[in-house]
DNA sequence: TATTGTTATACTCTATAACTATA
DNA sequence: TATAGTTATAGAGTATAACAATA
């Protein structure tokens, strides 16, 4: 069932890996453009959809919560979060972006134009397939 | 031209980053497998197509080039790669896996599931499919 | 007792700048 | 003088272990 190293699998991973670095370049393009790090950039990207105790960031980015501490420190002293306590237990503390943090998080994501660019070299009828083929190879087809 | 952020791109482009971050995971966990960073194992894997001036791997990893001295000696430290001479320039030293560096770097590969395990979910006819697709969004397509 | 966040520590990767040995 | 590689330095991300506050 799995396939072998054959030569369309090959070239296909390959693809991938062109793919996942040129994604790469271009989100730590944007974050610097920002004085972000990679790591900055992501976590503010989170807390834009919703605060998060620190405990979920780590969960999220798949790393040790005492990470987690640092990337918020450094985020918080140029205002783009805080950190707030949970009402629920006193023990939490929710990581909230700021008003500027927001739009921080708003002109990054503008400026991802791997959002954009490659994707526009494809007719809706080609993204759409590229869209199932994605979802059917992850796993998470609807169907 | 630019697609704008209609919902199918975003959708397109989610599915990307999911790609993204599993192939990130993958490849981090295999190299850690095999007691390397990710860096390392892309160092390795690079010599083992063919050795290198330092200077060409700094290009290819895009990174500076002092940041590979450190790369080559932790792995020339543990007997994975070694420093040649050029003899065509004397500043030059390339960078060449040893015996034991080539049979690590082929274990390396043989355990990256992502080579197999996400296309298995597809068709022959879908892989060639999605090869295409990825081909022109990357402006590599042959025509 | 268990959990949340933090601190302390050590290692790796990264960029910058200055150095050396060649060219 | 220019280039290849290195060293020195500083900042950031990472894992591990131990800690305080709270549950």
């Amino acid at each position: 069932m799995t396939p072998r190293a054959d030569p369309l699998t090959v070239e296909v991973v390959d693809l991938i890996g062109t793919v996942v670095a040129r994604y790469h370049e271009e989100y730590e393009h944007a974050a610097s453009q920002h004085s972000l790090t990679g790591a900055q950039a992501r976590v503010l990207g989170l807390l834009s959809v919703e605060p998060l105790p620190m405990r979920k960031i780590a969960q999220r980015l798949k790393c040790e919560p005492s990470n987690i501490t640092g990337i918020v420190d450094r985020l918080e002293s140029r205002g783009l979060v805080e950190r707030r306590p949970d009402p629920a237990d006193r023990r939490v503390k929710l990581a909230a972006p700021t008003a500027e943090g927001r739009r921080t998080a708003e002109r990054l994501r503008g400026s991802l134009h791997f959002a954009r660019e490659p994707l526009s070299h494809l007719t809706v009828t080609e993204r759409t397939l590229l869209k199932e083929l994605l979802q059917r190879m992850l796993g998470t087809a609807p169907e």
